[in-house]
DNA sequence: GATAGCGGTTAAGAAATGTTAAGAACTGCT
DNA sequence: AGCAGTTCTTAACATTTCTTAACCGCTATC
């Protein structure tokens, strides 16, 4: 897949000799040499990154910065003058997601933009978040709620329903609850999971809703999908 | 990936017997035999690394190393004369990469060469900022920032958020950021990391917002992406 | 309908984490 | 070296969370 950069830098030669080598190395390369003519492009054409000079006229880099986060989180390569940690810092501040010296190595730059497009595309990617009927959680926020509403887990209960909700439908064993929410093999007369069970029934109950969790006999529990409140006979 | 090296010295004979023999090792040779011109090549052609005589006609090696730092960050060997210390000191100082007395050996040029380079290629890949919504590190300047404000942390500290970050959406257990931020594994009743992570939160609720930092009992703690700038669909 | 096993629930104690504060270790300065 | 300020570690206590044990009722099987 081809990643398009948008390159913001009065600099034209520059612009010239980056847009040169990037798109050698397989990228798509689009420069504009003026602040507020950027921040249209930008929300007209989404790059998947910017390389952003701080020097600009008219619009100085930080000032596109900080009217690009008000819309977008595309990340953001800001060029900085040499050693000026100043720069860097207020950048950050304003969300940048790395740095480069100016005048800077191509390659390097190339290599940058490789990292925070594998980062942003990481983040994307992976499914944390799990929602079965009114009932979801997300492994990345470690937040459950249920009709909207916190359930206010705590550690182990959360890695017990979030392991039931990846099962919904089936029933899990209580070994494998064991194993995935408290880190341990079930041994004999182990009642923790039974013990969680309750405590997280006890929580949806307390939203005035029964809780979709039931237990399957010799098998484990089971979270129950479909119309919540109607379970079978 | 082959690696164009530069090689200047005014010594035809040697570069001559140098570029046939780094050919050979599958390196892309340039050879120059002038500092003025160098530093101009070198900034048009970008090479991956230079090989430098620290005896040129017109301006000396120890000059064209240090204008060509103002602009770049090229790894650079230096030939010196045998034994002469006080050039490899002045080098060092001034950034050159690796040393190799004169006459030299080509096989431990290109030893030293792919050596230079396999560091450059490390340094390179590593971006030193980290963006997670609103919350910034960059580990260049060691400065942390939440919703445009300064975190001001302590070392530790910004260890041991630079590292959560690193691993935003996961856990990260306590052994690891010992390990991180303190520099040594934990040991038995060793709570340096639960206080850290105490003064950490206090710096967010001082700026009006909930630390981003849960524990995870009996795994370690985690940086939670998302509760705060929403971003992702 | 007796009984053995499983699951539901509660409560007490154990373990992990949160927090604070004191002093040790380090830093920069003179 | 000595001092002042900062930062880190350790110790103590508070709080939360987890485990264990106990008691209860339900269900399956004979």
């Amino acid at each position: 897949m081809t990643h398009t950069i948008l390159i913001i830098d009065d600099d034209t030669e520059l612009c010239a000799l980056l847009t040169d080598f990037l798109s050698m190395e397989g990228f798509d390369i689009r420069s504009i040499h003026d602040g507020n003519e950027a921040v249209k492009t930008c929300k007209r054409q989404r790059p998947d990154a910017i390389v952003l000079d701080i020097m600009l006229p008219g619009m100085s880099g930080l000032e596109v910065l900080r009217t690009l986060r008000q819309f977008c989180s595309t990340p953001v390569i800001m060029l900085t003058a040499r050693g000026e940690d100043t720069d860097r810092i207020v950048g950050l501040e304003m969300g940048a997601d790395d740095y480069l010296p100016k005048p800077c190595n191509p390659r390097e730059l190339a290599a940058r933009l490789r990292a925070v497009l594998r980062r942003a595309a990481a983040a994307e990617k992976t499914p944390t978040a799990i929602t079965v009927g009114i009932t979801s959680a997300d492994s990345a926020t470690r937040y459950a709620s249920h009709a909207g509403h916190d359930l206010a887990l705590t550690s182990a209960e959360f890695n017990l329903l979030y392991c039931l909700l990846r099962n919904a439908g089936n029933a899990v064993d209580k070994d494998t609850l064991s194993q995935q929410a408290l880190g341990r093999p079930l041994t004999a007369y182990d009642r923790s999971v039974d013990v969680h069970v309750s405590n997280i029934r006890k929580k949806f109950t307390a939203l005035n809703d029964d809780a979709p969790i039931v237990s399957v006999r010799g098998a484990g529990y089971q979270f129950v999908v479909g119309t919540n409140g109607a379970q079978n006979a």
